[in-house]
DNA sequence: GCGGATCAC
DNA sequence: TATGGTGATCCGC
């Protein structure tokens, strides 16, 4: 059924995300559910991406398949060894003891909408936009309309659809409503999401001498009372199995496995392997392609096969009743927009989400010292730059993606054409030993800032400072541009740029043309101000810092208006005389920007040595519980198709 | 340690 | 017209 019959139906080798089973989707025609996807993606940018990963995944598939055929009869023996020796393991360090309860709140976003506006009862609706679904109501699920699903694809399948914009206010609301049911049971559940928690109930069923059953019955029912809101449950010794058991009978059901090995086993032996969390569509297919295994029970037959091609990392499943502290590990956001090749606007964008993230950051008293670029091409390909720093230079980094990446583009087509930026900080500062950061390292303020002082035109907002700690003495700083004025080098066209430059620069002799304008390989002549990524907003961040930022509101106006034209001018319109950065006389906004960089710049070096360098803003304790899920010692919930296999493996066999 | 890919919700 | 946002993890360099 597969390929082979690509010519008549095409839309069937189109394998989508939404193309699993999911609870409410029983009777759709999903013949018809695939072949209106596909003729409404056929041809998208999209698609084409979606194409290239398949290809990416066919190729990655006949490697293995490869390997697969190498293995010799000794090696078989030898990982079937290995297998039974890990199962062995597991099986003695197993507990059946607990009984874990998995809540998963039906179409909860939808439910919730219902709940504020009812006159949606009983009609197809989905939460989310033209672009995205965030999730469908069981009306609109018959029709095949389902969360990830872009909205347009949705109206498609089915014309009457309403749709209802996010509003995670509400979520929320409800959520903590459910969770405080939830607490009444286990004070210490585990919230996996807004709508998901896993509760030990071994001690109240144990204390109330009452069956798993009941007590989830009367959870379920507690929650519809406080909050009107259908909830399903799973039951099960373990939460791998208790989610998967919330599944079965949903909605507004649930299901009970009961703590005996025999019905584990045979529950697990019929499990389609895509129901385990961490197995999805790519995962999936590869084990089916290449090991022929659909279930659990398959799974655990190729077993020497899968420890000899995957990696041997451990997942087992750990101890299950031991509360912990999980820390964030990173902060991120990104946004999607129309697609744009002006490069001011970007980095007008850029800097707004520094701003936001600066502020989330301050909220949780977070110090990163990765900050990570993310951007997606106009061809859906993802892109991340680690450590840009306040150097790193956008365009740069495009360009080498794409002479890195396809040779088929034309330099005329390296346009500048991104539908998405994204930020992220990560290697945070242990948090665990209390200690401030060590005064020797070079503290990082305003890496990401904004907001001039009281200026309506600013595209930018009020600054955060604080934010980045970096730990090596050789790191670009936008902090540098604090405390290195003084030996009277301009870190900021200093010579930080050149790692960034000199690669472009290399990579434009390979090339055939030169795109970008000349001059890259003079750092002091270059740059224009409005390409540094995160550079031409700090000034602003730093007039925070000395607390001028609610001073004045006219006065100050005129003054810097005034100082900008003093200290500089654009040559023919057009260019600055200062760093030669050209912007169209029509770019009203970003040449009064850059203008306040250059002037922001100058006031900086005349009193750059009065001002206090750094802020540190003390954690207000970021172990802000988010559930104690992770990992118990060796218990690694891994993604990875050999971490997922040795997972199933262990859950089949090590805690079962 | 970085960049890409996968996964979950 | 049009395919999200946040966080985590693993693998191969």
């Amino acid at each position: 059924m597969e390929g082979s019959e690509e010519g008549d139906h095409p839309w069937q080798s189109y394998n989508t995300v939404y193309t699993t089973a999911k609870a409410g989707m029983e009777g759709v025609d999903k013949e018809k559910v695939q072949r209106i996807v596909y003729e409404m993606s056929k041809g998208s940018k999209y698609f084409q991406n979606e194409e290239r990963k398949e290809a990416f995944m066919k190729h990655k598939i006949d490697n293995m398949r490869l390997q697969f055929a190498k293995l010799t009869q000794a090696d078989l023996s030898h990982y079937q060894n290995v297998a039974d020796r890990r199962i062995l393991e597991l099986e003695a360090s197993r507990d059946l003891s607990r009984i874990w309860l998995h809540v998963d709140m039906d179409a909860f976003y939808a439910a919730v909408e219902t709940l504020s506006n009812p006159t949606l009862k009983g009609k197809p609706m989905a939460v989310g936009s033209m672009s995205m679904i965030s999730t469908a109501n069981y009306e609109a699920r018959k029709f095949g309309v389902r969360s990830a699903m872009p909205g347009f694809i949705a109206r498609k399948l089915c014309p009457e659809l309403i749709f209802v914009p996010v509003d995670f206010n509400k979520y929320n609301y409800y959520s903590d409503l459910t969770r405080k049911v939830f607490q009444r049971y286990d004070p210490n559940f585990i919230a996996g999401s807004l709508d998901e928690a896993y509760l030990d109930i071994t001690e109240v069923c144990r204390e109330r001498n009452v069956k798993s059953e009941e007590i989830a019955q009367e959870i379920r029912v507690g929650v519809y009372e406080e909050t009107g809101l259908t909830c399903s449950a799973g039951v099960a010794p373990n939460r791998l199995l208790a989610k998967v058991c919330s599944d079965i009978n949903k909605p507004n059901g649930q299901y009970v496995l009961p703590n005996n090995r025999l019905a584990v086993m045979t529950f697990i032996s019929s499990l389609p392997i895509r129901k385990i969390g961490g197995i999805g569509k790519v995962t999936e297919h590869i084990l089916k392609e290449v090991f022929g295994i659909n279930t659990c029970e398959q799974m655990l037959d190729k077993r020497s096969y899968l420890c000899a091609l995957f990696s041997q990392s451990t997942a087992g499943l750990g101890k299950t009743d031991s509360p912990q502290v999980r820390f964030r590990k990173s902060i991120s956001n990104e946004r999607t927009f129309s697609v744009t090749e002006d490069e001011v606007l970007l980095h007008k964008k850029l800097a707004e989400l520094a701003e936001m993230l600066s502020t989330d950051m301050q909220k949780e008293g977070l110090h990163g010292r990765t900050l990570t670029l993310k951007l997606k091409t106009a061809s859906f390909e993802m892109v991340l730059k680690a450590n840009i720093r306040g150097c790193s230079l956008l365009i740069d980094i495009v360009h080498e993606k794409f002479y890195m990446s396809s040779l088929s583009k034309s330099v005329h087509n390296m346009v500048f054409v991104l539908p998405l930026l994204g930020l992220r900080v990560s290697q945070f500062n242990g948090e665990k030993s209390g200690a401030t950061p060590d005064p020797t390292q070079k503290t990082i303020t305003n890496f990401i800032t904004s907001g001039g002082a009281n200026r309506k035109h600013s595209s930018f907002s009020d600054v955060a400072d604080h934010d980045f700690v970096s730990d090596t003495e050789t790191d670009v700083s936008i902090d540098g541009r604090h405390t290195d004025q003084l030996d009277g080098r301009d870190p900021f066209y200093g010579n930080h740029s050149l790692d960034v430059n000199y690669q472009c620069c290399t990579l434009w002799k390979n090339g055939a043309e030169k795109v970008q304008t000349s001059d890259n390989d003079d750092p002091n002549s270059n740059h224009s101000g409005c390409t540094e990524v995160l550079g031409s907003t700090s000034f602003q961040g730093q007039f925070q810092g000395k607390n001028v930022n609610n001073e004045s509101n006219l006065p100050e106006d005129d003054r810097l208006n005034s100082c900008r034209e003093t200290i500089m001018l654009w040559l023919d319109d057009y260019k600055c005389s200062l760093c030669g950065a050209e912007l169209p006389p029509n770019f009203v906004e970003e040449r009064l920007e850059h203008s306040d960089f250059h002037f922001a710049e100058k006031l900086q070096k005349e009193e750059s040595s009065i001002r206090q360098v750094s802020t540190p803003i003390h954690s207000q304790d970021q172990k802000h519980r988010i559930n104690r899920q992770s990992k118990s010692k060796k218990q690694k919930l891994s993604h990875k198709e050999g971490s997922c296999v040795q997972y199933s493996i262990n859950s089949a066999y090590g805690s079962y």
